[in-house]
DNA sequence: GCTTTACCTCAAGTTAAGTTGAGGTTCTAT
DNA sequence: ATAGAACCTCAACTTAACTTGAGGTAAAGC
């Protein structure tokens, strides 16, 4: 069985990071641990969970500004329970459908159009500097957007 | 019909972006110029479709440094052709499809994972420190690198 | 008991991707 | 022809996310 404390360099080792990274973690606000009588951390495995999420989220392109927005939602009194991850997850889970609609359509666009030549400012969504794709969720935004430059150029 | 030649200012309005982020641009090797006989610098309008590409890129995570790579690809003795740009487009697809794949796999991942209360060090995908997900491309990596580590903590 | 390894703090350095500012020149519009 | 907008260079600053190093303490193994 898993001990019950784990050092930081047992954390580190385990989680295929540096020592220094989970003082900076600490130190951010995103890991929590006590201190043993000689003054070093100890950790509650719990920490691992955490440090999973964050490379798993940072992978995803997500600041370690918003982890920790997502953490507040987990309590700092006590170990989170099932529930509590189980509502991050969902949390997460609406995110990266997000950001997964957003790579689809991103791909699918520059097929038709990356390689199009049409080099027609006003058409092709490519040119488009301000597409907020990632937060507009639906349809054929892009396209839209074309659209409405079009309209504007003239 | 557009005019043959842009200004920094004209470029930068149009892209969104500030006129010193073109120098720095320019400066990294990203985009090309010629100066005009008072030292300004002039572009050829297809330096919107690479400013374009190199802010979709930027959108899901590629560094300017891939995104430099990826354009070493295009002729700079001459104007990229369609057929060019379309084969950038392909590579870049074939990346897209990549990050689609992480990103579908690690939500479902964490739709079983996250919020599993298991802890299991040794059997949660999560607690994987070194998945090369993005890179391996296919299948349940996720759970055969999870695997693996149960074996080695043996 | 002693040595080696692990840990501590705090300050400074690093890389990516820009941004800001000073000091000076060129364009453009009236 | 002149004012104001746009442009130029170069150096220094910014933010995120760490890393490195110095100088010192604690713990573990033989």
């Amino acid at each position: 069985m898993a001990e019950a404390v784990w050092s930081v360099g047992k954390v580190a080792k385990r989680c295929g990071i540096n020592v220094s990274t989970l003082h900076f973690y600490e130190q951010q606000g995103l890991i929590h641990s006590w201190r043993n009588a000689g003054n070093q951390r100890r950790y509650k495995p719990e920490v691992l969970r955490r440090i999973s999420v964050i490379k798993a989220a940072q992978k995803v392109g997500v600041s370690l500004e918003e982890i920790k927005q997502a953490f507040e939602s987990l309590p700092n009194n006590r170990t989170p329970t099932v529930e509590d991850w189980q509502q991050l997850s969902k949390n997460w889970q609406k995110m990266l459908d997000g950001r997964i609609a957003y790579l689809q359509k991103l791909r699918d666009n520059l097929a038709g159009c990356i390689g199009c030549g049409c080099l027609s400012m006003t058409r092709c969504p490519l040119y488009n500097p301000d597409d907020k794709l990632a937060e507009s969720g639906s349809g054929a935004v892009l396209l839209d957007q074309a659209e409405q430059r079009a309209r504007m150029d003239r």
